[in-house]
DNA sequence: GGGAAGTGTCTTGATGTCGAGATATCGGCC
DNA sequence: GGCCGATATCTCGACATCAAGACACTTCCC
């Protein structure tokens, strides 16, 4: 079986052959991966009238447990992205009802954002949409392979963490 | 060895533990690696002064091989971007005497974008600072499984194409 | 207690991308 | 030969994000 990747590495070796094209083999698709998921990503979640953003930041707060509330700063750190942005997403979120802003009691600089019954219904009927989108992509894959691919994609992404 | 992951799937096992959430164990590394993937890239070209969007552009003509000419379609559909994006990209890269535009002596309503001699040299510059930059990354991944992971990261990637 | 440094959130301006539409040209068909 | 749909590129307005800075409050230490 040949992906595109086998392409993108055959060009550069006919142009580049004196280099070692060996990271490319493994970076190229997990890019390239990433890339197509996220399409996925979208596909699943606008049959289910969320965006991918949504869904990050409701799937932060649901995965918090109850009572489903987490600072904007907390937020931000499991998104990956600046505090500008997250206001931006919370005042639409908040705009559309599922989530809702509350006073930290605990100090008074401080906001929780917090998932409503709409939020947390959206969120969980997205996230199987999800699970069943992704378990597609899988279907060709036996459970062993999966498993290994699993381990082997966790040794390269632990030395970030 | 724990990753970012592992606490992911362990937080979403607490409250929906009746899904089954092995999709999550392979595609929301490949999202993550992706991620942190961008950073390094980005690094490894800012040193070279060029900018990632900048990459993807010169590295599609420069594979391309001599006279390393492309149109600004092809150009958008190796890079993935919208036609107007393009068009803003090798204006600046023609900005920078990185490219230059030449009208298609074949179809008049065509453009050939072509890499200049300093397009070349900063291309092939990056490419060997990225190529350093990923196998750092690869370092402590035996051959033997670098190979197995390309592999299984191929049959994931080939029915995309 | 009071001051200074730290923390949490929001505001603002700049920027890159997208998507839709405009223009020019090509290729096939009657 | 001329028309019509398809194709190639560019233009333009909308928008999400980022980065830096403003502001309010908290925490620590003298």
């Amino acid at each position: 079986m040949r992906d595109e990747v086998d392409d993108l590495v055959e060009a550069w070796r006919r142009e580049r052959g004196d280099l070692d094209l060996a990271p490319v083999e493994v970076f190229s698709r997990i890019s390239r991966l990433a890339r197509h998921l996220d399409l996925a990503r979208r596909d699943a979640f606008t049959a289910h009238g969320i965006e991918s953003w949504e869904f990050d930041v409701l799937a932060a707060l649901r995965r918090a447990g109850q009572p489903y509330e987490l600072s904007p700063g907390r937020l931000l750190r499991e998104t990956l992205v600046t505090s500008g942005t997250m206001t931006n997403r919370v005042d639409r979120l908040a705009g559309r009802g599922l989530v809702e802003r509350l006073p930290d009691p605990r100090d008074r600089r401080g906001v929780l954002v917090r998932l409503t019954a709409d939020g947390k219904a959206a969120v969980d009927g997205a996230f199987e949409a999800l699970l069943a989108a992704e378990a597609d992509l899988l279907a060709d894959l036996p459970d062993r392979d999966r498993t290994q691919l699993a381990s082997l994609l966790r040794s390269l992404l632990a030395p970030f963490s």
